[in-house]
DNA sequence: CATGAATGAGAGTTCATTCAT
DNA sequence: AATGAATGAACTCTCATTCAT
């Protein structure tokens, strides 16, 4: 298993692209800062006020230009959104994974990279958020997220098929179904934690290495992996 | 434990009532009756068109009354939502519990209540699906439905730590850290396999015992409560 | 000169009767203390909130009755506020007039006629200053208020045109121009003192009296009356 | 005392500028003349219609704009109506003072004054009528329609001190009730006059000069001034 | 006479989108 | 490419008035 990780919010700049919401690029350089600024003016405003409570008219005087010009970039509020999602994706996109030799134990490796994932989100938390606002409004990125959410649950699934394999993992557990269930144990501690409680839980503050180490044997627990510690 | 169960979606109905959006009942039988049209049709409507799309005349239309006659009985759409969720509320309230003996094994109580669980969210699954949004656009609804998860989470701990303290489970993980996971880990299934799948997952139909089985069988894990099959 | 007085406010009873806006007062016992309450409370409504702001359900709330027995009694807000008017209006006809005697001299009378003005004005303030407020949006009563204050203007001018004759007013003045005149001086100081300074000028309280003698002491100059202090 | 005049209607220009109601001036010319073109309306409007009336979607349509115009402009109808004044408000800060030499006597100051004061305000009689109502309405308006009363109350007393230290005036009377008085007496002729009586007093058509002349008569006689004629 | 639920016309207001400059 | 004024459909909310009970 390469990344233990979430059903949520990664490894969705494939199908970003194959999104209908997305267009060419301007032509010129002053149109290229243009948009850039309207992106980073988006993503500023939506994280300040929200989706929905955002009005074009936000985004248009925070990037300081009219509003006629946001046309010229994007068709409507959506098309900004993945346009904004796309651009954080780099980021998202190279949580700096952890070097992985294949020596490495198993519940090493899962707990490497819940922690990548988690240091992912945190850098992001406010957009993933938005994302999860955004995803129960609009179909079209309810699509977009479920898509990113089945990358991660098929990648684990594998993993997890291999550690059967292995004798690693119990055998009478579906791979997939399990993926689904642990996936989605990650990825929503991560929400509750990064976006709901703002690094806390209940008002009290938890080091994340604590999250992600809880999270990690209860994954490896689950599995029914042979304890190492 | 007595319940499994879910972080999201239960347990509210004291919060409800305390809750600012709710208000007098009407003082003639007729107004109830045009007060339960309207919360029918409200519920109607919204699992329709969702919550955002539903305009207060959708609903009056529903419900064959006038607009004049919604603010009769509610301020706003926020608030008929309310009232809806509270009217539902008494059939989440009672989700026909198992019966469990004292001397049923704890594997088999998890399942039981992960069982009931599911029955229920299955029984109001399109709500739930709003809940799931409105939390996300509306504050009030958001703290509503954290309230409901704590409930859970706080019951499910206190589960885990009897467990522990009877030697059924591993010491090391700290109760409500792994309540919050794992209690995370059920509702966000059954959100996916309800709300998003439909009954589904990626297409093809799984039967919801295998789910709730797999789920349970994982907690099981997860706690590494001894092997019972 | 029997009065000195108000061209904005008394003597209106005879024409508030041929107004349509008046009906016949209800049969019953019972129907005549239920008009009674809505009349106070109407009154008590109007002083508090103002004409406008005032909602027929502001009233009935405040008379403990519904909305439809409001219409049992009044066809609309302007025909209680005429009901009320009509109802003050017979405090309003007894000011407690000075007895006065023939022997009194002119500038004693004026200003015991004044006084009596004034007094009778702050019994009422509160509903004078609804009088001036509705009659600037209905022209029922715009006229109803201009009527009130002919009688006065035509009472006074009388009274000027005797002191010409007797000699001791300024025989060049036209005794109705100046009525008009020195008429509405009086009124609008009243209004300005009791309804708009609420009993002060500038937020410092200067006595009644002292207003009212220098508005008598004016009244007499005016009319270039012997001086007699 | 250079003016006579009016305690309810002048000299508010600087505390509109002040009023919380009026914002910047748009940046175009096109915006200018939109702008203009509301202001010239709305007043057409509110004085044809008075300003309860006056819907919103009326001015635009008499400005030849859709009703998102008018909220580019004005945030409200309060808010026209404080641009119209003000707008209206140079014509009433330059009423054509007469020329005054220190030779003329006292009595034809007054009367100039008063005459410069009844002509303005006949060239703004609608809109004194209106301002009259919305006092009646909104505080706001109540408070600026006192503020300007206050300024030239103010200027009479310091004016009527002045005939008292000259020995030309009644030393025995307090200038500043004086000024309240016979500055109302004055105001409120006019909006008898102009605003109820259309040019009339009860339906006669009586020349405007006589009504000054008169005013300015009682005025001069009223402080006991010499008689000079 | 009293009730109070039901009505529905009508006003204000927002804001994505267009387009002449 | 940039501007920002103009548009107008769409929606919410109020409240005087009616009428069945």
């Amino acid at each position: 298993m390469e990344r233990s990780a979430d059903p949520d919010s990664e490894g969705a700049l494939p199908s970003m692209a194959r999104t209908s919401l997305l267009r060419d690029l301007p032509a010129t350089q002053r149109g290229l800062r243009t948009r850039d600024a309207l992106i980073a003016a988006g993503r500023k405003v939506f994280e300040r006020m929200g989706y929905l409570d955002t009005r074009l008219i936000d985004i248009t005087q925070e990037a300081h230009c009219s509003s006629g010009t946001f046309y010229t970039y994007f068709a409507s509020k959506e098309e900004i959104f993945a346009a904004i999602l796309e651009h954080a994706q780099e980021d998202m996109m190279h949580p700096g994974m952890p070097h992985v030799t294949g020596e490495d134990d198993p519940a090493s490796i899962i707990e490497a990279a819940n922690l990548a994932y988690f240091e992912a989100y945190k850098r992001n938390a406010k957009l993933m958020g938005l994302l999860e606002q955004v995803a129960q409004i609009d179909p079209e990125f309810s699509k977009l997220r479920q898509h990113r959410a089945d990358a991660f649950i098929g990648r684990n699934a594998r993993g997890i098929a291999d550690l059967q394999r292995r004798g690693l993992a119990d055998p009478e557990i579906d791979p997939m179904l399990t993926s689904r269930a642990l996936s989605g144990m990650v990825s929503r501690m991560a929400f509750n934690y990064f976006v709901i409680g703002d690094g806390e839980f209940d008002g009290s503050r938890i080091p994340m290495e604590e999250v992600v180490h809880t999270l990690s044997r209860l994954w490896a627990n689950a599995l029914r992996m042979p304890v190492t510690s």
